[in-house]
Order: C-alpha cells, then sequence, then structure tokens
DNA sequence: AGAACAGTTGAACGGTTGTTCAACTGTTCA
DNA sequence: TGAACAGTTGAACAACCGTTCAACTGTTCT
C-alpha cells in the first residue's frame, strides 16, 4: 500500500463500493462559478427586482438602499455572466434579465426552502 | 429634496420608472444562503457524485482528491442545508441526496451554460 | 462650454470562507 | 482490551470577495 508525503495511506478506505467517477471537471467549476453568483443578497435582491420590471441603476440602488457604486459593481459581474443585460437610453442605462433560466432557477430553489417548513 | 449624511442627495434619480417593489427581505438571505452552497467547485463536487450513487466520506475523498477532513467539513454545511443526507453502516458513514430538488437546480444552470456557446 | 446627473472603474480595507492540522469520538476485529 | 480505520471538530491561516471612496466617462440641458 503507498504512503504519500503527509504520511497518510492512500486509498486507506477498505470500501468496494461503487467505483464512481466524478463528470467533467472543467464542468464542475463551471457550474460553482455560476451558482456564486447567486450566493450573494445583493446579486439575488437585484435579480429578483428585474425578474418583474427593467430597471435603471439609480432606480436599483434606491430600491436597495445602496450606492450606485456597488449596484454596479455587482451588475458588471452579472452582465459579464449573462444574466442581464443593458441598454442606454439617454442619461440612463436600462438592465434586464438576459433569459428565462434565472426565474426557472429561482423558481426550484424556492420550492426547496418551503419545503423546509 | 433630502440630502444624506455623505451629502449624496437622496432620490437623485429623476427617472419616474415603475415603483418596483422588493420581495421579502428575509427570504432573498435565504435564498442567497441557498445558492452559496452550490457556489463552491467542491460542494457542487460532492453533490454531482453523489446525484449517481451514495458514498461514504472516504470515498468522496478518494474521488476529490481531497482529505477526508475537508470533505467532513463540506458535508457538515451540506448536511445542516439538509441538502444530503446520512447514515452509518458499520465503520462507514454513507451520503446521499435529500430531495430531488438539487438534481433539478444543477439540470436548469447546466442548460444555462450550454447556450453560452 | 459648463453644470448637473447617471454610471463605471480601480485600489484598498475588512469580513467571510475553505483548507489544514491536530486532537478527538465511534466502530470493528483480533 | 487495544490497535486500526472511519469520521468529526475547532482553531488558525490564507485567499477570496463585497463595499467604500475618489476619480473618471458619457449624456442632457441651459
Amino acid at each position: 500500500m503507498s504512503i504519500n508525503e503527509k504520511g497518510n495511506r492512500k486509498h486507506s478506505c477498505e470500501c468496494v463500493g461503487a467505483v464512481a467517477t466524478l463528470p467533467d471537471e472543467e464542468l464542475m467549476f463551471e457550474l460553482a462559478d455560476f451558482f456564486k453568483l447567486f450566493g450573494d443578497s445583493t446579486r439575488i435582491r437585484i435579480l429578483t427586482a428585474l425578474d418583474r420590471t427593467e430597471l435603471c441603476v439609480c432606480e436599483i440602488s434606491e430600491l436597495l438602499s445602496m450606492t450606485k457604486s456597488a449596484v454596479s459593481h455587482q451588475l458588471k459581474l452579472l452582465r459579464q455572466s449573462n444574466l442581464v443585460k443593458c441598454e442606454r437610453r439617454g442619461k440612463h442605462i436600462y438592465y434586464a434579465l438576459a433569459d428565462s433560466h434565472v426565474r426557472d432557477i429561482i423558481e426550484k430553489a424556492l420550492e426547496h426552502i418551503a419545503e423546509e417548513n
């Protein structure tokens, strides 16, 4: 039995359970990065607000009682991940959800949370 | 027009857009906390591995090439959030997905990622 | 042109969080 | 009983990340 550099035996587990394999590692990192975007209360509040109607940055910042800067930083992340799209109209830049998956995913999560109680 | 303590005008935004309201704040924090669990590559790898079959801790740690301690810490979080359940059988403690929402949510996320390309 | 508002950006600070390490509990087997 | 393996736990450290701040760009209006 091989010994690694830390002195722990490798394959110390004697169980002969299913030789499970892991899905594509690269995809797992993409998945985690995707979910990270939903894992912040500022971003999730932005997304649920946009789920109802398109909004400009200053409307969002008033709605969340946050500075435009903080909101803008988060919007940038959401934009880069194609979760929201934006369009300038005059002085304002209006943000909207980019596709319907956001809606679906939040829906499923709410179902799970609802069942907890 | 009121001025706040930072010297920034409140309601400086002149736009008379939809007076959007935000969903229950408390729920937003729960949602973010829920998604945080999926937003880590170790945890998402554990969840997708368990999606295929139940596994004991040492099998998971070999599968991910991580220490049992690191895996155990993450399993604790998943357990506390009712995403996985566990059962001791002899020396081993077997972990499995707690419900089918996990499957659904990951499915939706994969659809979104797939459409990016 | 210049004032005022809308929005973005990069650096910096502070809090959060994942892994490591060491010590611990629980189970099996000789 | 005690050795060996399976798994958990808390503290500590390092890396990550969200907000703040100040300076910047872009648009409108006089």
